[in-house]
DNA sequence: GTCTATAATCGGATAGAC
DNA sequence: GTCTATCCGATTATAGAC
């Protein structure tokens, strides 16, 4: 019995990696049940063991998303800076397994129901609490907003627009001003 | 036969300013051609004979949707300070009527097809060329840039979170930076 | 828990009358 | 050009065997 259990919850986070994956990449409506469940070397009729609708998938999908683009960012940098760079790098824009779901939905969840705003919300605030832990006690709560803004924001335009070199110049710039913000340029 | 071309011009109008409407409120595959349509006083059946397909009314929405925020930002302020305050202000988050297409659907267009894309690197790269030209002399075009990255990110970043306190922060500290930015924020 | 098969729905697109 | 009626494909969700 323990590792059947363990077995489905290995199961289950297989899903929900494949499903992190897609949801990201090509959003909510663009991704069937059918195709998560290819993507975990399952078929459709195995999906309501584990989740009782799309929606439900989705905002797990979104928190697991969040969680594992969190991680990338710890693996490679321990200071504020290196954040930044790491998270508005090409490497990033183009990553074909970790992306963040901040950016990656920040439009699509305007569009959703209040739920995928509320988890949304908790995990914005969670990204902006982590920069501050990075970050050291110079920085103000604001500051690090608009870093935050920079580093959603412009990696989220980066990736709407085909003109490439556009793009990198774009995720450049965004790097240099959250690098160098100070408390002055916050003020009225 | 002059009055029948604009009558069909103008009811071309009628669904155009529907489609922008509802896009920027709900995304692409949220709104029926159903809706639209009602929404601009008609029935399904009529919809042929304007667009040939949904994308291809969106694309067109965008592009008018895009129009129309533009317009509103000339109307209510003449220099760069007021436009960029304009933008991102409290009132443009609300509003029921006129939305910047490039922040309602940011995240959005990064999953649709290329033509798409294509269309929104277009009014991007416009975007920034009428920032320019509100802007005076010392304005570099990498200013222009961040200043994009901070309207355009910090709307639809504000758009997403249900703790509508946060959200107008968001605006008010995105309006700062973006009216304070100097030359020297952007180096390396 | 996972499979195949199927129900039920929804929405884009077309046909043909007016 | 606009309407009503209809087709058709896609997809979520369920049923029932293993």
């Amino acid at each position: 019995m323990a590792w059947k259990e363990t077995h489905k919850l290995e199961t289950r986070q297989r899903i929900l990696g494949a499903a992190a994956d897609l949801f990201t990449r090509k959003g909510f409506n663009l991704v069937g049940i059918d195709e998560v469940m290819l993507a975990a070397g399952l078929t459709r009729g195995a999906f309501y063991a584990h989740f009782s609708s799309k929606i439900d998938l989705y905002e797990a999908a979104i928190i697991s998303a969040a969680i594992s683009a969190a991680e990338r960012i710890n693996e490679q940098g321990k200071d504020l800076n290196s954040a930044i760079a790491n998270y508005l790098s090409a490497d990033h824009l183009h990553s074909e397994d970790v992306r963040c779901p901040m950016a990656c939905l920040v439009s699509d969840v305007a569009h959703d129901d209040q739920r995928v705003q509320e988890i949304y919300t908790r995990l914005f605030k969670g990204f902006t609490k982590h920069l501050q832990q990075l970050a050291d006690e110079t920085t103000s709560e604001d500051q690090t907003l608009v870093q935050s803004v920079l580093m959603i924001g412009g990696l989220a335009l980066a990736r709407s627009l085909t003109d490439k070199k556009l793009a990198e110049k774009i995720l450049l710039l965004s790097k240099n001003t959250a690098q160098n913000l100070t408390a002055n340029a916050l003020k009225e």
